[in-house]
DNA sequence: GAGCCCGAGTTTGCACACATTGAAAGGGTC
DNA sequence: GACCCTTTCAATGTGTGCAAACTCGGGCTC
């Protein structure tokens, strides 16, 4: 018997037995992956965690092989590394790497912006001014809130620039780093830092400036990774 | 019985039965997925062909488990689509999605053609003319030959960019149009247009041009993804 | 004759059992 | 007392069986 099941269990808000028939999930290697995937963007798994087969698969009420299959797709995704036979851990990013994606990021964020600037329609105009209204107004509320608002500004501008795959890599990048990039969200002036920066690229967007809307785009990236460093050097 | 088996065995010239302990190949399904992809890489395995997890494991000797892992891992990186109980087929990547991916790859290896500019060090200088020359004396070779050292080529540019996490991504993106690019290689004028691009590109990086290096690169990249275009359309 | 329904066959999805391999703990020796 | 060897054990890697689902073909009905 393992004694580990008890409290993993307990640890594990989001769980539940899995349904043979989710409706839109398809199989249940999938519906974990999204699950495994969403519990590491939060955080609620933090970097280094390992995850046993036997214990996801008693919680989930599964047997082990669609939970392996589950963990190959966040390997392929570098969320989680696989370590031969000693399991698999939750990947924690170096500061290293970390300078090195949120550079990458600029970059393809940046192309968001500058195409965005080029093709956005009215009504993704107008959609991202209201997003940007409503992230003003939560400038006070939950961190969590505001995160999830922040990301929707950005989220919009990967549709205005009308490139399904930049989108798709870029959203991709974006959910490797989020465990990290959420903390970001409760340092001091970054509420107000971030509003600015929104601001601008908004600002160059809607003036249809390519050039500024990806400079902007890269400095807020630029700035947020430099305040992530921030962080991680104060956590040492 | 299966009748497909003794034809796909015929067809399959880079299988055999894989060693329990292939040194450093790690698990079974870790070496299928390395040989599929090169399978899909070489074109061997034409974008549309369907992969029969049975057929897979025959040919190389194990049993369905490996092969369906591997099929996942093939599925994160977009190179197969697991069409629920239909099968995983190759997937074959729309002329728009190509637009958009070439784009895409053009401001990443732009940006590791500019970090390259700032960072090479003077043994990758070298090295990259010395790859430049075996290029240049490659020009009436096997298209093959010419590829690979084509490739190697933009490999030693993402090493001088000193940016790890660039080069991954880089890479991981060169490879899921490197069945549709080395078809390009083929095309008339590409040969000798690919070395005086390569030389502008060179030449920025060695003269420390970081702007130039960026943009040579990415012209580079757009007139490969427009020559692959026309490629396309001529094949309708 | 065309369209629909239904059943056989094939293929995938999942569970379970066994094999294999690191790793940690225990005892022995120097 | 420290180091090394051995043994045991727990966790992963792989093989196999069963059930569900999709496809395709044949027969029926309109």
């Amino acid at each position: 018997m393992r004694a580990k099941q008890a409290s993993a269990e307990a640890d594990w808000p989001a769980s539940g037995r899995i349904a043979r028939a989710t409706p839109g999930a398809g199989t249940l290697a999938n519906t974990l992956h999204r699950r495994l995937r969403d519990e590491i963007a939060s955080g609620r798994l933090e970097p280094g965690a390992r995850l046993d087969e036997q214990d996801i698969a008693d919680i989930h009420g599964c047997s082990r092989t669609p939970v392996r299959e589950a963990f190959r797709l966040l390997a392929a995704e570098r969320l989680v590394e696989l370590r031969g036979r000693q399991g698999a851990v939750v990947r924690s990013i170096s500061a290293q790497t970390l300078i090195e994606m949120f550079q990458v990021m600029g970059e393809l964020e940046g192309l968001c912006a500058r195409l965005a600037a080029r093709r956005s329609t009215p009504a993704q105009n107008a959609g991202l001014q209201a997003i940007h209204t409503r992230l003003v107004e939560a400038a006070s509320a939950p961190a969590d809130v505001f995160y999830d608002i922040n990301e929707e500004f950005h989220e919009a501008i990967y549709e205005a620039a009308h490139n399904a795959f930049l989108a798709e890599e870029t959203r991709r990048l974006r959910n490797r780093v989020a465990a990290y990039r959420r903390r970001v969200t409760h340092m001091p002036t970054r509420v107000e830092d971030t509003l600015r920066e929104h601001a601008e690229i908004m600002a160059a967007i809607l003036a249809r400036d390519p050039e500024a809307a990806h400079r902007s785009m890269r400095a807020h990236l630029t700035l947020l990774g430099e305040n992530l460093l921030d962080l991680i050097a104060g956590l040492d």
